[in-house]
DNA sequence: CTTTTTGCAAAGCGTTTGCATTGAA
DNA sequence: TTCAATGCAAACGCTTTGCAAAAAG
């Protein structure tokens, strides 16, 4: 693990620093998958000078050299959905545009019995990402078609 | 579908409003599961004086009184993920710890033909969401272990 | 020694709030 | 005529940035 975050480090030419070790071992130690808020506080006590701008600097280093990762639903924009049944969405990375898909379309899901003792499950919701059929016909997409 | 909208006015005691409707319309025409940036644009079509705060405001009380949803993989903190492998996530709505579940403890997912033939999938994830186990067995949860 | 990282302060930006005015019922 | 909604401006909170000092390699 240590070695690990090393090797990372090597590779991407990140130097290694008492608060990027810290940082690492507690989002590695964590079992909440904290965030920022909750790093930053940890971070404190052992060293409490740091300031919050490192801990956002270094979680996002860790995320770009692929050591971390977000949790993946978070995005930066609120969206909005008409279609108030219950349904999924696929998500295409070139256009941004999310597809609604009903839940008859993609395979029933069964979850397993470990599973169910151990949790109550309310709903669930699968998210899917690719590129959607328009998308993949051309060659690239420079707008985005979100407003941002 | 204007019916659905007046009748959700009158029963959460929301006057209508040109710029309600106008929103409502919006979003509900919308392929695109547009973000607030977006709807704000095309609502100043037609309301040129609209100020973003209203676009907001109305938005918030349309989730609220649930004429409209959130796309759901929107949170408002990122949150950080040791664990690099490819897997799902449990979210727990009570003590807002997020566990990992493996992808072997979730049934296999069979995409359907339609599908595939309209979306390249690149990846999915499921987002399950409900109560665990230490949290079904307490009375109430008050404390925010994220820290904010 | 060179180059990156840190801590600080200020700026940026999306979102919310207070308030007087306007408009729906 | 009453009470909620709008528009405006200011405030708020999370996140980013510029820069000099400090630390890593």
């Amino acid at each position: 693990m240590k070695k690990k975050f090393y090797d990372f480090c090597k590779k991407n030419n990140l130097k290694v620093t008492p608060q990027r070790i810290e940082i690492y071992k507690i989002v590695i130690n964590s079992k909440e998958h904290p965030s920022l808020s909750m790093v930053y506080k940890s971070v404190k006590k052992k060293f409490p000078n740091i300031s919050i701008d490192t801990v956002y600097r270094t979680l996002r280093k860790f995320v770009e050299i692929g050591i971390v990762k977000e949790v993946e639903n978070y995005e930066d924009f609120r969206r909005y959905d008409g279609f108030t049944e219950n349904h999924h969405h696929f998500h295409c990375i070139k256009c941004y545009k999310i597809f609604d898909i009903p839940y008859n379309e993609v395979g029933k899901l069964s979850i397993n019995d470990f599973f169910n003792k151990n949790f109550e499950i309310l709903d669930y919701k699968i998210i899917l990402k690719g590129i959607c059929k328009k998308c993949k016909s051309k060659k690239e997409n420079t707008k985005n078609p979100l407003g941002f």
